[in-house]
DNA sequence: CAGACTTTTTAAAGCGCTTTGGAGGCCCAG
DNA sequence: CTGGGCCTCCAAAGCGCTTTAAAAAGTCTG
């Protein structure tokens, strides 16, 4: 059933039966009812693809997602988030196309949806601290949310991020009022800028104690399970090995916890963990009582608000860009505890 | 730049610069050629939203997901599935649309995408054992597949599926074939088709050795760490507590590790456990040597096959439902032994 | 009840592409 | 030179919708 049938079948032009069900006011009540009545009756849809490229609008949006082997993009972490985003589309009457494309073509990507009109907007996952291709998006045209930031951006532009580094800033504090003096940041990859504030965020804080950095006390790899419990075997070989972690991701942690049990000791009173939670519906932190101490800020929730920040966006297309900080709060769980009394190694 | 602008720069109708692009014969090498690269300088790309209009072909697939509090869709599985088909999509030029919609709004969310025409196929997830969304989309006429199969359903339809039930009454006779007796079963949710044929599996296995099946050792639940946990947590303290666990899913198998931990005990010597790994790209069965004996089947792989099946229903339409069955392979790592000697409580 | 509005409806153009049905130009046989 | 066949190319219709411009119908006002 398509607009000319149903028109044919109400004896009614075109144009009016689309007024009609679009809300548009020079159409009597009187039809109006008698034509959405019609249109419930047949199951009438709008073909999308007419619509859209009568009204310039695909109502969808789009998100590049590249399929690197050293950077894996489709991780709990990315889903969550896109399932977050889906509600607010759903909601907004939007479609969420998925992109995936190899990393080397992703400026090719993005500008073939510019060019193809088939996205109203984009999001942009990822950004690294001096992100190319948000000059690149800007120079497009169309419009886009990046999820995080980038350092060293002239142009303003819209996003939403975690506030990465007094997150971090504060777990260390948390770590160093209990007593801990070696505490091993196990972080994202250095080239993301979310691991650059948080490493930031980290640093501050030891320094405002005068506790120096160490770098043998600080990673950064891709967040597997598998990092975390490698990076705790190293570093528990180490001289002066850690009392304590900072962990950026909580499937590290759970790597980390594997680790620190398997070679006997415990959790929470030999060594203590703060994670970052990203509050992942699959991987929760703990049922009750949380398992980890974490910063936590719910990542599906970042989905559903730059998925709104974006559609406002693309309404208004005036308007100037919109940012979010949000702040992540700390849960206090079972895996911190005091410095164990071995009073460092000074 | 549209087709009348570059047709116009180059002094050919819109014809012949449609034809040149798409391959037609009926133009010359000399003007192919000199089309090709106005349209590489231009950076020209066919409006998707007109060429669909004009072709029929939206060149995009859909994924609804149920967007339910019970049944989490958005799961590290999902995702590594999704990263699968869509790397076959981009090869083939096809986008992935998702459409996250309520639980009760799916069935109109099939016949919704049906009526906008806004995918050319469909694939459907996560079915149930007698699912009517599949005669739904039989109805509806629109190209599917699914992922996963439905017991009872009368005309054929494409899918693609893992042999679970094979490969779990594999898993247990492993299990039994180390002196196991006391197997318990984490299963997904029995609603499931696949979690129905994995019990299948496990029960043909024990009655085949004439052991009685204890309802008290077969839980079903959504797949998360925290369930696990807790079904080991339970059942170790039961009269006659398992030796060994058969568990669905390399995440729920992560709290089962966790919870055998906890309690002093040592994987692979006290508790034996046997998972199903997805070979998901984040939660990897250990680095060289796996963690954990399992039963293996990439669900990354899976996406990427399903997603070829169901590209070439769409392009052939005449042809026969295709179907595909996967045998998972057993690999052995070190989260099994011989049951310990209790002599059972014989 | 005419004239001036306002409300309701319509015909037709246009969105950017594909594709059908021809139309020219060129070559060669007769 | 003529006409048929082939190779290139083109004008125009059509995909299903929105929207502009205008006509038809209804409603007031004096």
């Amino acid at each position: 059933m398509n607009l000319k049938e149903l028109s044919a079948v109400l004896g009614l032009s075109q144009t009016t039966v689309s007024r009609a069900l679009n809300g548009y006011p020079e159409v009597s009540e009187a039809t109006r009812k008698r034509v959405m009545q019609a249109a419930q009756d047949h199951n009438y849809r709008p073909n999308t693809r007419a619509k859209a490229l009568a009204t310039g609008r695909a109502m969808a949006i789009g998100h590049v997602i590249p399929l690197s082997t050293q950077h894996e993009m489709m991780n709990p972490i990315f889903s969550d988030f896109i399932a977050g985003a889906g509600e607010s589309y759903s909601q907004a009457g939007y479609d969420m196309v998925l992109s995936l494309v190899a990393d080397e073509d992703q400026s090719r990507a993005y500008h073939e949806m510019a060019a193809k009109r088939n996205v109203d907007g984009i999001v942009l996952h990822a950004p690294k601290m001096r992100d190319s291709r948000i000059a690149m998006l800007q120079e497009i045209g169309l419009p886009f949310a990046v999820h995080g930031r980038a350092t060293d951006i002239s142009r303003p532009y819209s996003w939403l991020d975690v506030n990465n580094t007094s997150a971090f800033r504060r777990a260390t504090d948390f770590l160093l009022d209990l007593g801990h003096r070696r505490i091993c940041l196990v972080n994202g990859q250095e080239s993301m800028d979310f691991a650059h504030r948080r490493r930031q965020g980290y640093e501050a804080a030891l320094q405002a104690r005068g506790i120096p950095v160490d770098p043998a006390l600080m990673t950064a790899g891709e967040m597997t399970e598998v990092y975390g419990y490698d990076t705790v075997q190293r570093t528990q070989a180490l001289e002066d090995p850690p009392t304590a972690y900072l962990v950026s991701s909580i499937i590290a942690a759970f790597g980390v916890r594997r680790a620190i049990e398997e070679s006997g000791l415990k959790m929470g009173r030999d060594i203590s963990v703060i994670t970052h939670d990203d509050d992942l519906s699959y991987l929760r932190n703990g049922a009750d009582v949380p398992v980890f101490t974490a910063t936590r800020s719910s990542v599906r929730d970042a989905g559903r608000r730059l998925a709104k920040l974006l559609i406002s966006q693309i309404e208004d297309p005036g308007d100037a860009p919109l940012t979010e900080l949000l702040e992540a709060e700390l849960t206090v769980g079972r895996s911190t505890g005091p410095a164990p009394n071995r009073t460092s190694t000074t």
